[in-house]
DNA sequence: TCTCCGATTAGAC
DNA sequence: CTAACGGTCTAATCGGAGA
């Protein structure tokens, strides 16, 4: 039975959770900012017509913004996570197996679905009115072809926001594909559709026929794989279940230029809180820790001092008072007065599930106090984040980042709500 | 010449 | 008046060090 997968991809996720509670912008031009509100991560349709482009900095966009309307609202990660795993709940009823691709994507196996096209539209219109937010779908045989027909849907408004590849005559989709960038495909990003056109591949449907030897030979196994895939052979699975992570990563612009150890201290602090609670969620200990500064890379006319440093731990740990130990050392190592520092974070390599790491027989393992751990993470969970901090986590409001827009935490958090 | 490993690159969202 | 440009993650590949 020839595969059929659908990935539903939320449209202008970020600004359609917003206009969920906020009704009156449904056709005000909208933005949602990065972190820092730094630059622009989602775009309202209307935005999208007034030429601001996706990562745009903010405020290379501000006169624009005054000139037609056109409001910005600080990240609201707390909604964006709820209203996507409303969304992902309702998609998983409708297959045995998908995938949580990302926060607003959806790869579901409807193999041997009847009615396939008549399931689509079903499951945009529960999407749309059990959670407010709009969908579109695409049908192929392997994930890159579902995605490519997502795109179609999204871009063609006579799909009605699903497209089914495997409709097409392979005339239609030779015809079709050479109306498509290759930009378009999944997994050819800015270089390698440059380095593309060099050999004349502009088209989906020119890397569709292009020679695989040569492909192989100049781009690597990722492209050809991608070929394959736009062949319509499978080459990547369908991932059902989230992977331990390799490696953490904590880090934040600061909303202001640091130039004091004690700031950057207090800051790290709460980088190594957040990087260990998601470590032991997942029952893992680190073995490696990476500890890096940064100057702001924008302001060339400043000195630029961009530190890092890594320390091999002898006993792998999850435990945020040790690794803030060495964090804290790291970050009093590194530092150097007389520089702006704009950012700074840890990393946590070398990963391995508790239960796994391997004795040291010349030193007794320091077994690390694990309840101490727990009653932390439970009473972070419970009285929420922040009720029991490592070291003094944010004391130093100097490098907290700039959120001056931010929306209420509609589903998530009464006390955010103006009106109680 | 081969293997290992850290650094770099490219991609995704 | 000026400056204001995100955060995490993975896989492949590169290139140097050491065997």
């Amino acid at each position: 039975m020839t595969p059929q997968l659908a990935l539903v991809d939320c449209n202008n996720f970020y600004v359609s959770c917003e206009r969920v509670f906020r009704p009156d912008l449904t056709h005000v031009p909208l933005v949602v900012l990065s972190n820092n509100d730094g630059c622009v991560v989602s775009r309202s349709n209307e935005a999208k017509d007034l030429g601001i482009r996706m990562g745009q900095p903010w405020f290379e966009c501000q006169a624009l913004a005054e000139a037609h309307g056109m409001l910005a609202l600080s990240s609201n990660y707390a909604l964006y996570a709820d209203m996507s795993n409303r969304v992902m709940s309702i998609l998983s009823d409708y297959a045995a197996r998908h995938e949580v691709y990302s926060i607003d994507e959806c790869f579901v196996d409807l193999t041997g679905t009847p009615r396939l096209k008549q399931t689509s539209y079903d499951m945009r219109e529960r999407v749309m009115a059990w959670t407010g937010i709009p969908v579109c779908v695409g049908l192929g045989p392997t994930k890159t072809l579902a995605k490519l027909a997502n795109h179609i849907a999204k871009k063609h408004p006579r799909s009605k926001g699903v497209f089914n590849y495997n409709d097409l005559t392979p005339a239609q989709k030779t015809k079709l594909l050479g109306q498509i960038d290759v930009s378009e495909v999944w997994g050819v990003g800015r270089k390698i559709s440059a380095r593309l056109a060099e050999h004349g591949i502009h088209s989906v449907q020119d890397l569709r026929v292009a020679h695989t030897p040569t492909l192989r030979a100049q781009f690597g196994v990722v492209l050809e794989k991608t070929q394959r895939e736009l062949q319509g052979t499978a080459c990547l699975d369908l991932q059902e279940m989230v992977p331990d992570k390799q490696q953490i990563i904590s880090s934040r612009s600061f909303g202001q230029t640091v130039t004091e150890v004690a700031v950057l201290k207090d800051a790290m602090s709460t980088f190594v809180a957040n990087a260990c609670v998601k470590l032991r969620a997942q029952g893992s200990y680190a073995a490696l820790i990476h500890v890096f500064l940064c100057t702001n890379r924008f302001r060339q006319d400043l000195p630029q001092y961009n530190p890092s440093f890594s320390v091999p731990l002898p006993q792998p740990t999850n435990d945020s008072l040790v690794v803030n130990r060495w964090a804290d050392h790291l970050v009093g190592r590194l530092f150097k007065p007389g520089y702006g520092y704009k950012k700074a974070g840890i990393m946590l390599g070398q990963i391995t599930p508790v239960g796994h790491t391997q004795a040291d027989w010349l030193e007794p393992a320091p077994a690390g106090d694990t309840r101490l751990m727990q009653a932390l993470d439970g009473l972070n969970q419970r009285y929420g984040r922040g009720t029991v901090k490592v070291s003094t986590q944010g004391a130093h409001h100097a490098w907290q980042m700039k959120q001056e827009r931010k929306s209420p935490s509609y589903t998530t958090d009464w006390q955010s709500l103006p009106c109680i």
